[in-house]
DNA sequence: AACGTGCACAACCGCAGTAAA
DNA sequence: GTTTACTGCGGTTGTGCACGT
């Protein structure tokens, strides 16, 4: 059985030999790949172009870093999947010299299983039902209720996980009066956290982040459209308010984001910046993302520093994201 | 020594997205 | 608008090695 993509060749599968790699290798560094289905053809190789691809990057690539992860590189990996779950390309984006091979496979070789032995789900990143104590929190809505779990990371990137807040209803419908939720750490009590009140909290209108800096709502829009590729914050979600209170939330459209982006960075000019490290960082993603609302460089470790505020563990599409500067 | 098992890692497969024809 | 080729990605399988019996 031949490869689909190169059934007219005849291709040689299995093991690479090093006088193969060194053809690839000769034949990238001297001409580059260009186009990768031409690559076994000009390389002199009897490989379909995949192959070689996959061959290069995984292994023969000059910038990969060889041998074992890192405790470091451990941490971002469990992080990182934490958010983004099985999307290792991105993962490996976050960790310079790796592939997404790699860390796949450390994460299923290893990972995973210390997970596990934690009393852990590796899916979720929660405890599994065996660990659980059995007053969870709880959310309320209109149409279901469902089982939560906190967890936020602090500054140096660990995770915490906040089993037993106190009992929590929540209307799913815009409350006349938002009702105050548990804080279980300090992180959510922040007043620079996001998701703040609207500008009348009674009101039963949905919000966006009607102040706040520009970079905060570039930031928080941008990924809330890229993260999770529709509105994770729309119609019947709920968010975080400064004050702790839950306040209903839409995502803004395009057109909104851009025009309150220009009017905050026009507030924003006269405001100095003590920390001009901070801000080139935030500029840079600010960019990236405004040029692309591609999740690829988006540095997960930057975001972490902040708070966090999640809900439901099993899809991207139900984060709920916060942080301060 | 022979065999079985588990593990880590390399490679493959199939699918989806995208751009060009 | 459709087809085709290409690329990238995630899941899965294959391979070689170490270790225990």
């Amino acid at each position: 059985m031949g490869h689909r993509c190169c059934s007219k060749q005849k291709v040689k599968r299995g093991l690479w030999s090093p006088e193969e790699d060194e053809k690839l290798i000769k034949h990238i560094t001297e001409h580059g790949h260009g186009s990768w289905s031409s690559v076994p053809k000009l390389a002199g190789l009897q490989r379909c172009g995949k192959s070689c691809r996959l061959r290069w990057i995984n292994y023969l690539r000059p910038d990969l870093k060889r041998g074992s992860f890192t405790a470091e590189e451990e941490q971002i990996i469990i992080d990182v999947h934490r958010i983004l779950g099985n999307r290792w390309a991105q993962i490996a984006k976050h960790l310079p010299g790796r592939t997404d091979n790699e860390v796949k496979n450390f994460w299923n070789s290893c990972i995973k299983k210390k997970l596990l032995s934690q009393g852990l789900d590796p899916k979720t990143h929660n405890l599994l039902s065996s660990h659980k104590r059995p007053n969870r929190v709880h959310v309320t809505s209109s149409s279901q209720m469902q089982e939560q779990t906190f967890s936020v990371f602090n500054g140096s990137s660990q995770l915490m996980e906040i089993i037993n807040p106190p009992l929590l209803t929540l209307p799913a419908a815009a409350p006349s009066s938002p009702l105050p939720i548990p804080i279980p750490n300090s992180h959510y009590q922040n007043p620079n956290v996001l998701w703040p009140a609207g500008n009348d909290p009674n009101s039963n209108e949905s919000t966006f982040f009607p102040y706040g800096s520009s970079m905060e709502n570039t930031l928080i829009s941008s990924l809330s459209s890229t993260l999770s590729g529709v509105n994770m914050l729309d119609e019947g979600h709920c968010i975080l308010g400064a004050n702790g209170a839950i306040e209903p939330y839409r995502v803004p459209s395009m057109e909104e984001q851009l025009q309150l982006q220009l009017q905050q960075q026009e507030k924003e000019k006269t405001i100095v910046c003590d920390n001009q490290m901070v801000m080139d960082k935030i500029d840079g993603e600010i960019q990236e993302m405004d040029s692309s609302f591609d999740t690829s460089n988006f540095d997960l470790g930057f975001l972490m520093s902040g708070a966090m505020c999640r809900d439901n563990l099993n899809s991207m599409d139900d984060y709920n994201f916060a942080w301060n500067f």
